[in-house]
DNA sequence: ACGGCGTTTGCGGGATCGCGCAAGGGCTTT
DNA sequence: AAAGCCCTTGCGCGATCCCGCAAACGCCGT
């Protein structure tokens, strides 16, 4: 049995490999990456090795290497282990599990016993293993009660990078009706409609309002904005060619 | 000698002990605490101790700490010990140190030796150590270039928070037109300043797009919004009661 | 086919935002 | 004092945003 590990901290990447020398002893080989990249170079390499990973590294995440890897050999089982349980991370990891995929995703935060059923669960019993402060997250993200449609989702991130109503509407091809509506509806549920009583000021700007309730519930972070701003770059390349 | 931990993180926490083992001999008692909150009280318990602590911890965070720490005892000497290098953190910490008070910022991902060598000289030397990758943005946080004035950073936290023009004057005693060219300087400092050529429509919004790059430069953060928002509550409530 | 239900689209108006222009106050320089 | 600079404040205009209202379209079940 192989593995690989992709970890950027060293601190973090020794604790591992010590809790997988106990957890693990029909693990045989154990490989190791710093980063994204490397970790889908040795994953090509090593086409059998189950695959433990951190989620935020410097230069290629870990979601996005998943993805790439996933892509190539669906079947690849991967253990996300990451410090936050931001529902951005959660859905981008959502989005991308391939159909009967075994995989996990446990905090650091916890227990080592925790961590080493994860291992076994997931890398001998081919089962998921998902952390319950995370699987909260996970029903939400996909059911709809409070939670978003992907395209709702979208138009959050493109209210985030400050794209005009016009232009979202020609980005996600709507009317520019319809992203108003999107926009309410996300008002709605995000809970910023004005609940000023009376003839009052408003003192909320919507828009931005928005934006920032959904950072504070983690809806949003970091990791997800600056992977749109890449997107919108592409974008807004291909549209400067007319 | 006395020191006193102040780690959420049972496995970081460990090797703090172990670094602090080699590189202090001279400490002889050793406290720990998981939260800001501990960390006051055991702080008052030992007026002589030295503090090194983490940034962001659950409840009550390692900057709130340590401003009631200081407060209480300007002569503190504090070593942050942090994953980030975040400017809202810098900025956050560079508003309360006491004048002539010994601290040091070094990060996690830092090598021992960085650690060791921030120890002795912080606590031995009375020295006060600043990893590089934060010195830089010490200075770009307190200088001008490129860097922003403390009331430009609490109209772009206003913004943020989704506050509107007329409330932000409000809050602030600034004239509504005052706010206005504050956010023109802040639009300037980020470069959001329409690049767009010619008659063409406008793509982004300034507001909205001003908070997400001010974001993706790590000048707000999670944390920082946090701390924001509940200013903010207190603000709305005094304002409630006329 | 017919009547409901939700979504999409257009129109219009009121409020806010973005900003150029110009007048005033405070400060330093000559 | 006079001149210069920076910040503040007010006025006004155009563009955008926010939203209520109503018509059009697709979908479903009886």
């Amino acid at each position: 049995m192989k593995l690989l590990l992709v970890e950027d901290d060293p601190l973090h990447l020794s604790y591992l490999r010590e809790q997988i020398g106990g957890a693990l002893p029909e693990c045989d080989e154990v490989f190791e990456a710093a980063n994204g990249q490397d970790a889908e170079a040795l994953a090509r390499r090593h086409p059998g090795a189950d695959i433990v990973m951190d989620l935020q590294m410097a230069g290629r995440t870990g979601i996005e290497a998943a993805r790439t890897i996933w892509r190539e050999r669906p079947t690849t089982r991967i253990l996300f282990w990451s410090n936050y349980s931001d529902e951005a991370y959660v859905r981008g990891i959502s989005r991308i599990v391939p159909m009967g995929a075994a995989y996990g995703y446990v905090l650091k935060s916890a227990s080592e016993e925790r961590l080493r059923l994860a291992l076994r669960g997931i890398f001998l019993q081919n089962q998921c293993v998902i952390d319950n402060e995370v699987r909260g997250l996970q029903q939400r993200s996909l059911g709809q009660a409070g939670g978003f449609t992907e395209s709702e989702y979208e138009v959050l991130l493109d209210i985030a990078l400050g794209l005009t109503d016009r232009a979202i509407a020609e980005r996600r091809g709507l009317s520019l009706r319809s992203v108003q509506n999107r926009l309410h509806q996300i008002y709605d549920k995000l809970e910023v409609s004005r609940p000023e009583a009376g003839g009052e000021e408003p003192v909320l700007n919507l828009r931005a309002r928005a934006v920032s309730v959904a950072i504070l519930r983690k809806l949003l972070n970091h990791g997800a904005l600056e992977r749109a701003e890449a997107e919108l770059r592409g974008w807004m390349a291909g549209r400067a060619r007319h």
